[in-house]
DNA sequence: GGTAATGTCATGGCTCAGAA
DNA sequence: TTCTGAGCCATGACATTACC
């Protein structure tokens, strides 16, 4: 006795626009469920999308159509990420010859429809799947062996000894970071009070992250106009005397030039935390190991 | 109208956390 | 220790759209 569900349709570029910043200020707020929103941010986003754009759909909906941008937004990363590739930034396409995007579509078959259909609003996925999402040969999944992107994140950010023994005790590192353990059999106390250090520091860095995601989405709001500022992130930059040729320098250089968000909140950071946080990204890019 | 491409929906398998 | 509920991912089915 179950009616069909309408079928919803996301033509409107304003609702999948509303859709990702409604989700975006819901993971600044609330933060996420693995890589995923909230229950009461699903409800929330819901809501935004019913008042403002008379959009009415169900959280199962909503999860799917984030699952499908996330989807895409993974392939437009790696493609973006190719050497050799260019992208167009004005245009949001991709100038690569036929054979290229047939050889392309061929590992991935999000390709062809971003060949067609470009990704909607890249700075809003980028910030945010950014962190979240897995792309390439690294991808984490229920099966992968490699850390959990959102904790890696974290876990840059505690100091090396910290880091050095969580990858000590855990060989599988996704084990762990992916919050999915699957190493619970035989495992002493030791090892759940390191975890619980680790928590702490980890809620830590999180209120961290939280506080620095959320001025950056008030100054968002407020200085959408504003020039960016590139001048005084080098300025910044250049008092960290790591000099040219480091590679944080540049991977620092590399990450402003991804956004301007990316660019605040360098300017934001304490200049005790710039390193860690040059480093996390460095592992992203595969410039640190 | 037929067909292919694209987008949406539904479901199964896997895993984990928490309760019993 | 086992059971149960929930989340995530992968995949296939189905609906819609565009093109000929």
């Amino acid at each position: 006795m179950s009616e069909k569900k309408p079928r919803v349709s996301w033509k409107s570029e304003a609702v999948d626009k509303a859709f990702l910043e409604a989700c975006l200020d819901e993971v600044t707020i609330n933060g996420r469920d693995g890589t995923s929103l909230k229950g009461c941010s699903w409800k929330v986003v819901g809501e935004k999308l019913k008042n403002e754009h008379n959009f009415i759909v169900d959280r199962a909906q909503m999860k799917n159509r984030y699952d499908y941008i996330k989807k895409k937004f993974v392939t437009w990363v790696k493609l973006r990420n190719k050497t050799g590739n260019l992208y167009n930034p004005v245009t949001n396409t991709f100038s690569m010859s036929d054979e290229e995007w047939v050889a392309e579509g061929k590992l991935d078959k999000y390709v062809e429809k971003l060949r067609n259909a470009p990704l909607i609003c890249p700075d809003l996925c980028t910030k945010l799947f950014e962190g979240v999402v897995s792309t390439g040969v690294h991808c984490w999944g229920p099966s992968s062996t490699l850390p959990h992107p959102a904790e890696e994140f974290s876990a840059h950010d505690m100091d090396e000894d910290h880091y050095t023994q969580m990858e000590t005790d855990a060989p599988h590192a996704s084990d762990e970071s992916s919050g999915r353990s699957k190493h619970h059999e035989g495992q002493g106390n030791s090892k759940r009070v390191r975890r619980n250090i680790f928590d702490d520091d980890l809620r830590e860095v999180g209120k961290e992250i939280v506080n620095v995601a959320k001025m950056l989405v008030e100054s968002e709001r407020l200085n959408r106009e504003k020039k960016d500022d590139v001048d005084a992130c080098m300025e910044k930059l250049e008092k960290m005397e790591w000099g040219e040729g480091d590679p944080r320098y540049d991977t620092a250089l590399l990450l402003f030039g991804e956004s301007a968000d990316l660019r605040k909140v360098w300017l934001r950071l304490k200049t005790s935390s710039c390193e860690s946080w040059v480093r996390n990204a460095g592992r992203k890019y595969r410039l640190f190991e």
